[in-house]
DNA sequence: ATTAAAACTGAAGATTTGCTGAAGAACGCA
DNA sequence: TGCGTTCTTCAGCAAATCTTCAGTTTTAAT
């Protein structure tokens, strides 16, 4: 799960973006306005956390942009007590949830998660396809109600694959979400080509179908067939 | 076995949590309305002593966001006893047991306890797993009926594990179940594969199978096979 | 059919994570 | 206070995972 953490704060960007990486999340953040606008435009998140208060322009008009960009991100916004009407002007523009500072960490990853299970999961901690199921809190896979051990990354790439089922993925949009920006992947693939391969090897010898089709010269879709 | 006590005056809050904590409990400890329902949001307790009466927002209304929650600890309402509507309120919210003061301590200890076991153990002592027994109010272990000597967090973890058997617990979840919020558990987890280890050597030494597996980056799943 | 690009594969290093035993520090009890 | 137990720290080793790479197969277009 690939988030955007938008503050410019260094030290509590560092300390959200440490916390977010051990427990498993991709992080990537950006500290101004125009750093923010930039990935938001080019990448995508499943869950952005928008500092209101920015030096180089308001938070609420990047909240704006966001939305109007027709993103699906969920948005956690921050902001200090004495910005009440931010935060409720926030919630109206289409913010998911906000946060007043100062907070502690746990609970903004119980919000982060509670936004991605809603999102995804349509509230349920299960995601169903075909004889495929994931335990997504539990973070345990099964095919055929049998147990399914997969590493970080395979699990990372079937999460992505099942939420984005029957979609043509790029593999660059793939790499983005698994590996973040600041991998090279222009022109290799390798990783991509490997785990995918490891992944298919484990699902086949599981039982389940190959759902991974390959899309030449762009990436892959998962679905039936 | 983890608690939270929420009692807005000083003096008798530090003699629960010494009283329990002198009684094995790990206790953590809220005055606030606010302090309360953060503490709530991010950690997960065993048993919730509240007290009615908070300066900064009425505890029932707290009660009602525990519950809303969909949280499963167990709950103890404290207040005078002049008050007693908002105990009867209390028990229709959800409350599994309540207290007038001013009370004993061991009578306190004794609802938590019984708390506990209920929620727990379906009412029983015993807490049972393969050829493993949890004799829970006696702190006594056996395997295949033959005593296992135990250090204190040797079992409280087995505890934790059989409480929680069959699901992936994360390292950061124990670490914060065994040693509370105020810990740096953030890169270092060398307690627990120590104590991990240590208890894996017993159990085994006792001839019972390992039933801790290791999940690879992420921490350990009790259950068998 | 030929060809060049793209995709796949197995196996090798490199890296990260987990395990271990032993030593030092803290604790509880007499 | 002193003693034995338990808890924490640490450094070296082992294992799992990730990345790299060279060689092979597949693909689409000529």
């Amino acid at each position: 799960m690939k988030l955007l953490i938008i503050e410019d704060e260094p030290s509590l960007n560092k300390s959200i973006v440490d916390y977010l990486t051990d427990r498993q999340y991709l992080c990537e953040s950006a500290s101004t306005y125009a750093d923010a606008i930039e990935k938001v435009e080019c990448y995508q998140y499943d869950c952005i956390v928008l500092d209101i208060m920015l030096p180089d322009g308001n938070g609420l008009k990047l909240l704006q942009q966001i939305k109007a960009n027709n993103k699906t991100e969920g948005i956690i916004i921050i902001s200090a007590r004495n910005e009440l009407d931010d935060k409720v002007a926030g919630i109206e523009l289409g913010a998911d949830d906000y946060l007043t500072k100062p907070f502690h960490l746990p609970e903004l990853a119980v919000r982060i998660s509670a936004i991605i299970r809603r999102k995804n999961l349509q509230g349920s901690n299960l995601l169903l396809f075909e004889e495929i199921q994931m335990d997504v809190p539990g973070k345990a896979v099964t095919v055929n109600n049998k147990a399914l051990l997969l590493t970080r990354k395979e699990y990372d790439l079937l999460l992505y694959f099942i939420i984005n089922k029957n979609r043509v993925l790029s593999k660059n949009a793939i790499a983005e979400h698994l590996w973040g920006d600041d991998m090279d992947m222009v022109d290799n693939h390798d990783f991509l080509y490997t785990h995918v391969k490891n992944l298919r090897k484990k699902l086949l010898q599981a039982g389940a179908k190959d759902y991974i089709q390959s899309i030449y010269g762009i990436g892959y879709k998962f679905s039936i067939a």
